[in-house]
RNA sequence: GCACGCGUAGCUCAGCCCGGAUAGAGCAUCAGCUUGCGGAGCUGGUGGCCGCAGGUUCAAAUCCUGCCGCGUGCACCA
């Protein structure tokens, strides 16, 4: 439990002692508007309808009968609030006490029997990731962390889609015209290479509309187990899969299990069919095995020609998850256009008689936009997350270089590359997962302003201060007196310590990276507030030492905030 | 048509689940801050019928109902 909300509930129980029947809770105990108020401020409202007195009765009731707080200085009544002043030495302290014990487990929760599962990113894999799979990845991996974070022990899955039409577009193209041409060959990534012959089948099939002809014939083969055809669909695939892994492993992102669709359909088929045999399933019209879901739209799970559909994998995938993991809880990481596939998949697990079809749980991210309008592979229209990445790493090291003129090129390369995913992270990762958004090319490449950058350039900063502390010998170790830390400014930044496991729990249970984003920043312009106003390195000793510890802790915190979000979080910038 | 999501400052978004003090940020714009621990920074100003109309409440951006606008889905596509 974080200090504050241990604080609060100290609160609670006081007033309980008072009023026996209250029926306040620790949520209910914010920040005051103004700090010239106090710290944090109680609303009377529900002890009024309680005692059936005024508000502002019961607050003056209350003023300075709260016992057995020890943090708490005093009690203001203000109207229908009753604000609080804190004694700053004793919070801080403890706030201080508890970073240095906690270190880097500070904000942790504690640990609880969940075991979840992630499935996040779940590519097909014919093309290299763009856009809307950097919003799903950078979503995951920061969901991943932040719920390990909390007690929870998790599970990271991806579920490649090895197969169908997609795929077999870019084995005909390249069947047709690839000419043995390789990654090494070409000298592109192996996602980029499958990726312009899928782009190439679409084009010369606007051309040639009988070339769909070759796809169907091309999938039978492959589904005939044709020699020919799996090897060419073995190589494709390995390349696709290679460069795309490369592109995750840039992001940050490592698996612990790799589902494949081609190794699971043909047992979706059999449990379709079994369920349709046991009644559960039944035939439409067109001879397709359907699924009636209450308040849902029917759902086909098997084509009438025995082939299976998207939704078919999905069976025995999601059985195998839950009984080989022993999961708690499964979570799919898909955008909203997904809503009612997932709903349905739900449903139909229930349908099946599996109990735990209420442990899986659908995490809905909006569709990511360009200001030009909608993505579109085919059409050339998408932002591939290679080429972004790239392209935001030219622009700072312009940025480095213009700052720092000896550096070498390999750092400059490295820096340039952290600053462009904590810039590009930072952008998908601070609007509410639900919301569509537009991806202003301008506005993610700032590095201005409410940016992944500002906050590396404040832990670069405080880094910088501890660096300079140490070649001048005053590390700030050893036994300090926090006491003195009054000024304003740093008593702000204690009290956004002090309420980090908060911020963590609760992006935890919302499954909500953006809290843990909106904290990051907060933090950080604490920090620039401090360092504008109070001198650290220039300070007399009690007070240097004092600050310095302050320092490590909101480094430490602002470190671990990056840690969960996936930002990197370099030394220097 | 039905379902889900969204509508808050010129732009991009928080806040809504769980109703409470003058609705918050960033960008843009205007005015300032550098012999100083990293100016990718800081301080201040301008800018809002919180889509519209009702309802509930002592109190509504927040809850309820209806409407309007945008997006997505309702495929033998994944």
């Amino acid at each position: 439990m974080s200090p504050l909300s241990k604080i609060k509930n100290q609160i609670i129980k006081a007033i309980a002692e008072i009023y026996p029947n209250s029926n306040l809770v620790a949520s209910d105990i914010g920040p005051t508007p103004d700090p010239k108020l106090g710290d944090l401020a109680v609303p009377m409202f529900k002890l009024a309808k309680i005692a059936g007195k005024a508000p502002s009765l019961i607050a003056e009731e209350l003023r300075g009968k709260i016992s057995g707080v020890k943090a708490l200085e005093s009690a203001e009544v203000a109207g229908p609030y009753l604000n609080l002043r804190l004694k700053k030495a004793v919070v801080v302290k403890e706030v201080m006490a508890a970073v240095a014990k906690d270190k880097t487990k500070y904000g942790n929760g504690k640990a609880t029997k969940e075991k979840i599962m992630v499935e996040y990113v779940a590519p097909n894999i014919n093309k290299p990731l763009h856009l809307g799979h950097l919003r799903n990845a950078a979503l995951g991996e920061a969901l991943c962390r932040i719920l390990e974070t909390a007690g929870n022990k998790v599970v990271r899955a991806n579920l490649l889609s090895d197969r169908g039409i997609g795929v077999t577009k870019a084995m005909v193209a390249y069947d047709k015209w690839g000419d043995n041409e390789t990654p090494v060959s070409a000298g592109v990534k192996g996602d980029h290479l499958v990726g312009k012959y899928y782009v190439m089948f679409d084009q010369k099939q606007k051309q040639d509309p009988s070339l769909d002809a070759d796809v169907t014939a091309m999938l039978q083969k492959w589904e005939a187990g044709d020699t020919a055809t799996r090897a060419l669909w073995r190589t494709m695939t390995k390349w696709c899969a290679d460069g795309q892994n490369a592109t995750l492993k840039m992001l940050g992102v490592k698996y612990d299990k790799v589902y494949r669709e081609s190794l699971l359909y043909k047992e979706g088929s059999k449990m379709a069919l079994a369920a349709l045999e046991k009644g559960i399933f039944s035939k439409d019209e067109k001879g397709n095995v359907v699924a009636k879901l209450p308040g849902q739209p029917d759902k086909v799970v098997l084509r009438a020609d025995g082939t299976a559909v998207y939704i078919t994998t999905d069976l025995p995938l999601t059985l195998k998850k839950m009984t080989e993991f022993k999961l708690t809880r499964c979570l799919w990481v898909v955008g909203t256009e997904q809503d009612l596939h997932l709903r349905q998949l739900v449903g139909i697990m229930r349908l099946l008689g599996y109990k735990w079809a209420d442990q899986l749980e659908h995490v809905s991210y909006g569709h990511v936009a360009l200001p030009e309008g909608r993505m579109k592979s085919r059409e050339g229209t998408v932002v591939d997350i290679d080429d972004l990445v790239q392209h935001l790493s030219e622009l700072a090291a312009a940025e480095i270089k213009e700052r720092h003129d000896f550096l070498d090129q390999s750092e400059v390369d490295k820096r340039a590359q952290e600053i462009a995913l904590g810039a590009v992270k930072f952008y998908l990762l601070s609007v509410s997962a639900p919301s569509g958004m537009t991806f202003n090319p301008k506005e993610s490449l700032a590095f201005t302003g409410k940016t992944g950058p500002y906050l590396q350039y404040t832990n670069a900063r405080i880094q910088s201060i501890l660096r300079k502390a140490i070649e001048h010998g005053s590390t700030g170790a050893g036994r300090v007196d926090v006491s003195v830390l009054t000024a304003p400014a740093e008593w702000q930044l204690v009290m956004k310590l002090s309420e980090f496991a908060d911020i963590v729990s609760a992006a935890a249970k919302e499954r909500d990276p953006s809290v843990v984003a909106r904290y990051a920043y907060d933090l950080s312009k604490s920090f620039a507030e401090f360092y504008e106003q109070v001198p650290v390195l220039k300070a007399d000793a009690p007070l240097r030492r004092a600050r310095l510890s302050l320092l490590r802790a909101v480094g430490l915190v602002l470190g671990r905030s990056l840690y969960l979000l996936g930002i990197p979080a370099p030394k220097e910038m």
